[in-house]
RNA sequence: GCCCAGUUGGCGGAAUUGGUAGACGCGCUGGUCUCAAACACCAGUAGGAAACUGUGCCGGUUCGACUCCGGCACUGGGUACCA
């Protein structure tokens, strides 16, 4: 009888489930281990191949780590609000929340499907009102905090209020009065200028399409990173979070971490921490002065004007009445200007003169004031001293509107490029002269502090992050307004349910979908806030909420944290190095602020798994003649494009195009085959449009059989259903078993590598599978023998126990697949059939195959689950060799081999090979210079 | 532009971290079994007739380089006027 995968998997599914032997508990005397995966976004795609990747990783792992004796929380979640539910629902009138349930429990039965062993009972939903409750009490907790520098925490704002009280701060330059003199509004006021979560007047990014403002890392390339909508900047009253006063330590910290040095390095650039200067210009007959940021303190003598951002509060007061006009003309421009058109033409440089000239603090002499949308608003003070010389866009700018260029800092040459590199001697620079850019730079602000013209400063490129979005499917903001003075709730009084709306859509007048419910009031008088929060809210603590998923008084047990602490693996894609991984370390290092967490990181180690892309197939049309009135629509075969393409020209006869065809209407050779078209238009009425065209023109070829088909065009892209390239698990483990997916998928390559997913390869795992099975099998009947293994046997085994070990440790997964199979081809060969050896095989094989391997640890009589086994160690005895093949190398060159007994040493390594005669024939009776011997290693001649 | 990762047979990929390049698997070729196919099994498979040549390209260090160093090219990902 062969292996049958269908009956097995279900069987060891079912047991499982009903013995729950996953569960963890949250005490034990076992150490602990936490594996954990990134959640997903439950989708109404379903799961494709491309997300098992890192679960199967994680999954083997956590069950490795329990053959080990670890006590293993191994949970998995919903990351269940966001965006493309909501989408559905306002195409559909569908509640979010019905879509939600529907796609989860698709996603758990593909889960199912696969043998992973995540403990269920712990399983969260970020759209739960019992999960949300708590992610809306951390807000609470953010707003009631602020960031005191003196103790670089976190703390409760009545430590602030008291600051204010005994007038240790002061109320800001505006306000004057101390804290007693403040009516209630203004106290609020300025409390918000302090509280870790805050509304305010921000530029934010503002999707028009998707009625919504973004975060930064929601945006990509000027438009929305979900469904590619344009973006703008607007100013907006906003809740946001105050993550950038954690920036220092968010930087600092990665240091300790063990994840890839390309996600630290991620995050260094989006914190983008840069150190220098701030310092003041007066302007010319006035008191006023611009401050400007530089890191380049150095170069202040090669300053030829001021920039400002078009934006900057100075430039109306500034600008002098001839330039008025075209100020305000400019201004406009800039505003109305889209981030895409901005970003697009980043070369073509904009700007005009103000009129206005400050005077240079060292020589007096006058430097215009220009307006340019090169400098940025929100970065530094939003305003340039700018040194032509020395910086590539202060250059652009100063050539095309032929301002002067002065040369400070010898070694380039200032006819052609700006010489940005801090390297070279000062000139032109008065008391710098001579001076080396380091030494000059620190001349520089020791005397600009000396003058008190400013002061060494440090900037970070890492903004606030914008909390409110104005849309239905996310956690209410638990805010109400009282007389216009936002209130946050009681925590007695969570959670505060999302209400029911009518429609998802913002209401006439542009107010959130919130504002259209009805009677939705605080206590029956105050507004409610009516935005609600980002997707990455309830991302940004999950991994604390599985260590007691249940309980119903704090967000996890003060016990459950200190025996769990914080993730050991953490596995998921690279695309959340700077959105979700930054909030999560964040939200942990104030957690941790508050005394609520004994670790200031989530997760020791992280590790991100490769995407596996998708082969997309294509028709290729090419549109016959645009000159006639009826166009020809031809559709061909990708082979043929010689007979319709123009070499001389690199062109297509006519205009080419093509468009994807579902991969599953194709064969293994990338065919279309006629006798499809109606099922394909079937299922996809798109097609109908374009196939049913009278114009429509198919050269179709015909195969040995005389069957008509189309030869499609293939690409790698991404997994979309858009682009009909997505391949479920679900066929796979149909056809060939979970077990067989779980070591495929290991088995395609290194885990963090991007591959094209391919089942070209998948039958030699199943093979695999077949022939392990038969080990313990003969002619059908379960046969295993108790005789004592032999040398070899053993040899084979706990060669195959090292290299495993070692493979699982370091992740390398798809090796592991390779020793399996190498161990299992020796057993085969060797035709063994013992216990001795194949009792602990089926251990080390568990974490991989897991139902295989529990139906197999079953027949050898074992009553419970492999799970808990112990994990066999190997043992060096049965690794030594006595002997060694030397491989002979002249020069280099590896020409023979040799074998010789392990016991002897160099120099009897060396008689032995000089009397070898293969070596004496390549010696040609010359005698060698030198012989290298590399004890079990090899033997390297030079003649 | 900048940062990160990568480039090895027809293909996915190995190489104990400086010591036999191409493990393992796919594919392909030939064979056994079969009326035939599937399955299974056996043999071969970097290129070259060979000497030899071969890990993206050029150079270096070394007895010895896929591995280390310098320079370059290409591919993929991230980022973008951050002063």
């Amino acid at each position: 009888m062969e292996y049958n995968f269908r009956e097995v998997e279900k069987k060891w599914q079912h047991y499982w489930a009903k013995k729950k032997t996953f569960k963890a508990e949250n005490k034990s005397n076992k150490p602990k281990y936490y594996a954990l995966d990134m959640f997903p976004y439950p989708s109404g795609a379903g799961l494709h191949v491309g997300h098992p990747l890192g679960y199967i990783a994680s999954d083997i792992f956590a069950r490795y780590k329990r053959l080990k004796g670890f006590n293993v929380l191994h949970p998995m979640g919903y990351d269940s609000f966001g965006l493309a539910t909501e989408q559905y629902a306002i195409q559909t009138g569908q509640h979010p929340e019905i879509t939600t349930k529907t796609n989860i429990a698709r996603y758990r039965e593909q889960l199912d499907k696969i043998g992973f062993s995540f403990d269920w009972d712990r399983e969260v939903r970020t759209s739960n009102p019992d999960y949300y409750k708590w992610t809306q009490w951390i807000f609470i907790q953010l707003f009631n905090s602020w960031y005191n520098p003196e103790t670089n925490k976190a703390e409760n704002i009545s430590t602030l209020i008291e600051k204010f009280c005994i007038g240790n701060l002061t109320c800001g330059e505006d306000r004057g009065e101390g804290w007693g003199d403040l009516n209630e509004m203004q106290q609020s006021d300025l409390l918000l200028e302090y509280r870790l979560a805050y509304l305010s007047n921000t530029m934010v990014n503002w999707c028009p399409q998707l009625g919504t403002v973004l975060a930064n890392e929601e945006v990509k390339e000027g438009v929305s990173e979900r469904g590619g909508y344009p973006v703008e900047r607007k100013l907006m009253k906003q809740w946001s979070l105050r993550i950038t006063a954690y920036a220092d330590r968010l930087l600092s910290d990665l240091e300790g971490l063990d994840w890839t040095d390309s996600i630290k390095e991620a995050q260094r650039n989006w914190i983008g921490k840069s150190e220098g200067t701030s310092f003041k210009f007066k302007i010319q007959e006035s008191d006023d002065t611009i401050e400007v940021f530089t890191t380049r303190p150095d170069t202040i003598f090669g300053v030829s004007f001021i920039t400002l951002a078009p934006e900057h509060e100075l430039v109306e007061k500034i600008t002098t009445a001839e330039q008025i006009k075209v100020v305000k003309e400019y201004v406009m421009f800039a505003k109305n200007r889209s981030e895409r058109d901005r970003m697009s033409d980043v070369k073509k440089i904009t700007g005009v003169f103000t009129g206005g000239y400050v005077l240079h603090p060292f020589t007096g002499k006058q430097i215009p004031v220009w307006i340019g949308d090169y400098v940025l608003a929100g970065y530094g003070t939003g305003a340039v001293m700018a040194v032509p010389g020395h910086d590539t866009r202060d250059y652009a700018f100063a050539k095309h509107f032929g301002l002067d260029i002065i040369e400070v800092v010898a070694g380039g040459d200032l006819s052609k490029e700006s010489y940005d590199a801090k390297d070279g001697k000062l000139m032109n620079s008065d008391f710098l002269n001579g001076l080396d850019v380091k030494d000059a730079i620190k001349k520089a602000i020791a005397i600009i502090e000396e003058k008190g013209l400013g002061k060494g400063k440090t900037n970070f490129r890492l903004r606030d992050a914008v909390f409110g979005r104005q849309r239905y499917w996310g956690e209410p903001i638990p805010v109400y307004y009282e007389n216009g003075i936002p209130k946050v709730l009681d925590e007695k009084e969570l959670p505060l349910l999302l209400p029911d709306v009518d429609k998802y859509l913002p209401t006439e007048t542009g107010e959130p979908p919130l504002a259209r419910a009805t009677n939705w009031k605080y206590k029956g008088q105050f507004e409610y806030e009516n935005s609600t929060m980002p997707g990455w809210a309830g991302s940004s603590w999950y991994f604390l909420r599985y260590m007691d998923a249940h309980n119903k008084n704090t967000f996890a047990s003060k016990e459950a944290i200190n025996y769990w602490q914080n993730v050991d693996l953490y596995i998921g894609g690279a695309e959340h190095s700077t959105g979700h991984l930054l909030y999560v370390r964040f939200w942990t290092k104030f957690l941790n602020d508050l005394g609520l967490l004994p670790f200031t990181e989530p997760a020791k180690k992280l590790i991100n798994q490769g995407m596996i892309l998708g082969r997309s197939l294509f028709f290729t049309r090419i549109e016959s003649d645009s000159n006639t009135s009826t166009k020809h629509q031809i559709i061909i075969s990708c082979d043929d494009f010689p007979k319709y393409y123009e070499p001389i020209s690199n062109t297509f006869i006519g205009e080419y195009t093509k468009w994807h065809c579902p991969v599953e209407f194709a064969d293994e050779k990338d065919r279309f085959y006629k006798k499809n078209l109606a099922a394909l238009v079937d299922v996809y009425p798109m097609f109908k449009d374009i196939i049913a065209k009278e114009t429509f023109i198919v050269n179709w070829k015909q195969d040995d059989k005389g069957e008509d088909y189309l030869l499609l065009k293939s690409e790698v892209e991404k997994m979309s259903k858009s682009k009909y390239n997505v391949v479920t698990p679900d066929i796979i483990i149909e056809q060939q078993g979970a077990d067989c997916l779980r070591l495929y998928e290991m088995f395609l390559g290194p885990l963090e590598l991007s591959k094209p997913w391919s089942t070209i390869g998948i039958s030699g795992v199943s093979n695999f599978i077949r022939k392990l099975w038969r080990l313990y099998h003969n002619g059908g009947v379960f046969n295993v023998s108790t005789e004592a293994a032999t040398k070899e046997e053993l040899k084979t085994l706990h060669k195959t126990i090292k290299k495993i070990v070692h493979d699982i440790e370091n992740f390398s997964f798809n090796t592991s697949v390779s020793n399996f199979m190498i161990c299992v081809n020796e057993l085969t060969e060797q035709k063994c059939n013992k216990r001795e050896i194949l009792e602990p095989l089926s251990i080390i094989i568990a974490p991989y195959a897991p139902h295989l391997a529990e139906e197999l640890w079953f027949k050898l009589g074992h009553t419970d689950s492999v799970t808990y086994a112990q994990f066999p160690a190997h043992k060096e005895e049965y690794l030594v060799n006595d002997a060694f093949a030397y491989p002979v190398s002249f020069n280099g060159k590896t020409r023979f081999k040799m074998e010789l007994p392990l016991t002897l040493g160099i120099k009897e390594i060396e008689h032995a090979a000089m009397d070898f005669e293969e070596v004496k024939k390549f010696l040609e009776g010359k005698s060698p210079k030198k012989i290298i011997v590399v004890h079990n290693k090899i033997i390297n001649i030079v003649v």
